[in-house]
DNA sequence: GCTTGACCTGGTCCCTGGGGCATGGTCGAT
DNA sequence: ATCGACCATGCCCCAGGGACCAGGTCAAGC
């Protein structure tokens, strides 16, 4: 190498320090990046441990940093970092970051929107909630973990699958999504959708075939207006605390969306589903 | 009390267990909101610790995970909750963060959009740098940490507060922004209002008076384009990468914005600021 | 060659907002 | 009296660092 011609050899490399005040992340930032591989130093002194980058990754560290900036996460940079060497891939992972911040941000407004409906009391439609007993059932079901902003893509393709299955089988109730867990933006499930199916149809390997035991359940019907996200939250909590649910509590069986109609063919105060908490005792 | 008339009367309390799920809160949860004072249970059995909270405590508790999953963070959920027996007050505070969350949003897209234009290499003013010496300087000062969306304030505060202790004695140089810390949504700083004043200025409660050595210092000049945050960052970066700047690092001195005009009074393409790094050796 | 002081290393604890597990005490019902 | 369900605390873990500390390294000055 002939890097070393002049007396500015030791410039070549940067100390973690230097690297730190060009890039304007701190010492404790870059060992940090080091370790989950975002950005690590071009030479590692075997004996000493010290780091040494290199000026060409001043410009992938101010990057991090102006990312770190707008409170991305490290892998959510680092998905831009590997694109890096093509330019417009990294844009583009860029513009699927936006998007993401985006519906997050806009779910965010909605959900403290709704708490401050919640408090001028304009949440007063009065759900009506009864009960029903609901005989032991075998459903097919698909089961997965994942957040708030997939549900919709997940319900299409349980739907699909389910349709193809079933072929000219006709399905013994309506479809009905299952809520094992939270699943909002931070949560993430698991979620079930289900099928009661006649005893012919056997499990393949996406889709299950289980038997939920015979119960009662206490549950409201919604319209389409009450069913968007979060004015749906107002429903969970008039079943979960109505009398008939506290009464009962203890059911080892998840909270349900049992479905009435397609959510694309009905109008805003057409009823759409019922929103079914499972009764103990 | 009357409250024991009939058999119910164990149920007026709810053990944590009964409250997590009527909330659809964790226990975990539960017992951190109570350690942060956020919700706390209405008894405590002081011998076996058992938490006991009220029914009434429910729509709290409700309100509570709405905020926790729009992510709010305990503290700005616990300024809603305080305020919540006035209703009208807690949906005001809910307005606040409402406010706070969309010009979070809205600087994070600014910054992501940035990244964007520095990829597609579309930041190509070319800064020109140049360096200046500084003389030795008396500067009055006020500091403070404070994060970004502050900044604007605090320099008209500072600003006004200059102009009342100068009364008719003239500065003997332009207001300069210092930065001693990044400022950000995540940094506070410290950041430093300074102007260079004649000696007979002396310090206040308020105003302090510090002596910066002659140093030497690489600049370049932006219009009010360049200087919206996030552009400015481009002309910060260009600064700092400079070659004038990389040949001598390590000035005790932090960088800094030299006002040669005020933001209001000037058009888009007028210079409005110098952005200036120390330089070492 | 030696000291000095700046710089570097890894290590610890702290923060938020919890998840998960272990160990052991308590409760109500049988 | 006993059993299982429930509850308590305590510990370790996550990101993404901040702050501080003991000790190793390096280059410059004497």
């Amino acid at each position: 190498m002939i890097l070393d011609m002049d007396e500015e050899h030791e410039q070549v490399l940067l100390s973690i320090g230097e690297f730190a005040m060009r890039t304007r992340l701190t010492r404790k930032a870059l060992r940090i990046y080091e370790r989950s591989g975002l950005l690590e130093p071009a030479v590692v002194d075997e004996w000493t441990g010290y780091r040494r980058y290199l000026p060409q990754q001043i410009p992938v560290g101010r990057l991090v940093a102006l990312l770190r900036g707008a409170d991305l996460s490290l892998s959510a940079i680092e998905s831009v970092i590997t694109a890096l060497p093509d330019k417009a891939g990294a844009c583009a992972q860029l513009e699927l970051l936006l998007d993401a911040i985006e519906r997050d941000h806009h779910g965010r407004q909605l959900v403290i929107r709704h708490a401050q409906s919640i408090l001028r009391e304009e949440t007063d439609p009065m759900f009506e909630i009864k009960t029903r007993e609901v005989p032991v059932r075998r459903l097919m079901s698909i089961q997965r973990r994942q957040h708030g902003d997939q549900t919709d893509a997940f319900v299409t393709e349980a739907k699909a699958a389910f349709a193809a299955h079933l072929g000219p089988v006709k399905p013994t109730g309506p479809f009905t999504l299952i809520f094992h867990g939270a699943v909002n933006d931070q949560a993430d499930g698991p979620i079930e959708a289900a099928l009661a199916v006649p005893a012919e149809i056997q499990p393949t390997d996406l889709i299950g075939i289980r038997t939920e035991p015979a119960h009662t359940e206490a549950y409201t019907t919604i319209t389409k207006r009450q069913w968007d996200y979060p004015a749906i939250l107002a429903a969970y909590d008039a079943v979960a605390c109505s009398p008939q649910a506290t009464a009962r509590p203890g059911s080892p069986l998840s909270c349900r969306e049992v479905y009435l109609a397609e959510p694309d063919a009905v109008g805003d105060d057409d009823p759409i589903c019922d929103i079914a908490y499972p009764l103990g005792n």
